[in-house]
DNA sequence: TCAATGCATATGTCTGGACAATCTGACTAC
DNA sequence: GTAGTCAGATTGTCCAGACATATGCATTGA
């Protein structure tokens, strides 16, 4: 079947991204059936009105998202897998929220203290300078889930209490115009502390979850860098990774 | 100062590709420093006799990777920050030889079985249909690290014994013609039974990293599913993450 | 029967331009 | 002095082609 296409060139929106948009949607919708031919670039530029290079970058960036494949002399087939989405740089408050799980937060902590050795080489500030400190329970349905501790640089955000208990962090440092580059992370287990088990319900010895992360913004500044422990009865870390050609 | 940047117009290596390698190794090299501008596309189109479009789809390269950051109005700004690499579909033992840690590999089990009602639904086999199970011991510098538990459909490639303990499944994959596109990956953690405790030299109720992983090739195709647990102590997940944009 | 050749087809690479959108900084007007 | 305006610089988007190269299939040859 022809794939209804079109392009409003009135639009700001950008060319290349009208045509990938309707190509994500009806990959997603199942009019483009997993392992069909996309048809040629040629032909279909000229069906669009369009240039080459302008359908190429439209089907690179789904090529880049996995929802297509490329081969040289055959054509471009749609990947037939449950590809969700790879791994963003996301935060728990989002995870949650798409999740359908109401997410709550309860700010245990939220105040400025000298940085640790640690925190200080992980942020790039001098030791014992002055960094906003975080505390936070996250709750799903009423049940602790996580545990997550903040150390974040002076001077980049208001650290409003309410506004934590409202909202994720990194929804909170979008919003204060922060652009967020990459994150460093690292995922490990180990057994529960006493004021740990405490704080997240759970009995001494038993298994967490925990990770760290340093979040940088496209200055290379280090914008925050978090200790979390999860309940790894309620959240495991799921994620869908491409590999790179 | 200026980059000695050049271009061999008689290699079969793409131009754009030369020029990112260039680029990507001065930036390694510390000749590019975190922060500086890389000069117009237009000016370095121009001094290396190249087009713009094809200097961009060099630079283009090295944004995806996060190296560079550019900005409309100003320029292409060399990212610093430590920007290991992002997040690849890495087998553990690649992992472990690029660290420096010599692995080794002890099969423990390698047959074929009829499938689960779990695993058929993760390779997308018949349920009881025969595939291969293959567990093995990871060890580094003599200590159990890992325990591995993989199923690969039939046919797929010859999973011999020898061959498991010399080198990663991923790489005898790939070798076999296999082209890995995605992985579905899932992160946990939780006690430790006593056969697992056994296995790795732990207590019972000792807390394990887990990681569940359905892998797939460009045709959408499962090609390995794959239980391990990771003693914690011993190995934790890190990785890079980038935001798309 | 099976292997080698050749052809059509599709994507990969590259060119040389054009105009638009955005950011920075300097200049001007109040 | 402050705010608004404008020009220059730079990347973003787009075009119309050209040739290279890998793939799959049909044809040809042994």
């Amino acid at each position: 079947m022809t794939l209804d296409l079109s392009v409003d060139r009135s639009s700001p929106v950008p060319l290349y991204f009208q045509l990938s948009q309707q190509l994500e949607a009806a990959i997603e919708h199942g009019t483009l059936t997993p392992g069909s031919l996309l048809g040629n670039e040629i032909e279909l530029a000229a069906r669009l009105g369009l240039s080459r290079p302008t359908v190429r970058q439209a089907i690179q960036s789904l090529v880049d998202k996995g929802l297509l494949v490329r081969r040289r002399g055959v054509g471009t087939q749609v990947v037939h897998s449950q590809v969700k989405r790879p791994l963003e740089l996301s935060s728990l408050y989002d995870d949650l929220e798409t999740a359908g799980q109401r997410p709550a937060t309860k700010v245990i902590v939220n105040t400025v203290v000298p940085a640790s050795a640690e925190v200080a080489a992980a942020l790039g500030v001098a030791e014992d300078s002055d960094v906003h400190r975080v505390e936070r329970l996250r709750l799903a349905h009423g049940e602790p889930m996580a545990y997550l501790c903040n150390f974040i640089p002076p001077g980049l955000l208001d650290l409003d209490t309410a506004q934590l208990e409202s909202t994720g962090l990194y929804r909170l440092m979008r919003s204060a115009g922060i652009t967020l580059h990459s994150a460093r992370q690292s995922i490990g287990a180990r057994a529960a502390t006493a004021a740990e088990a405490e704080r997240l319900a759970e009995e001494e010895g038993a298994p967490l979850l925990t990770m760290q992360r340093v979040t940088f913004d496209d200055t290379g500044r280090a914008v925050e860098f978090g200790t979390h422990t999860y309940r790894p009865t309620r959240y495991s870390f799921e994620f869908q990774l491409l590999v790179r050609p």
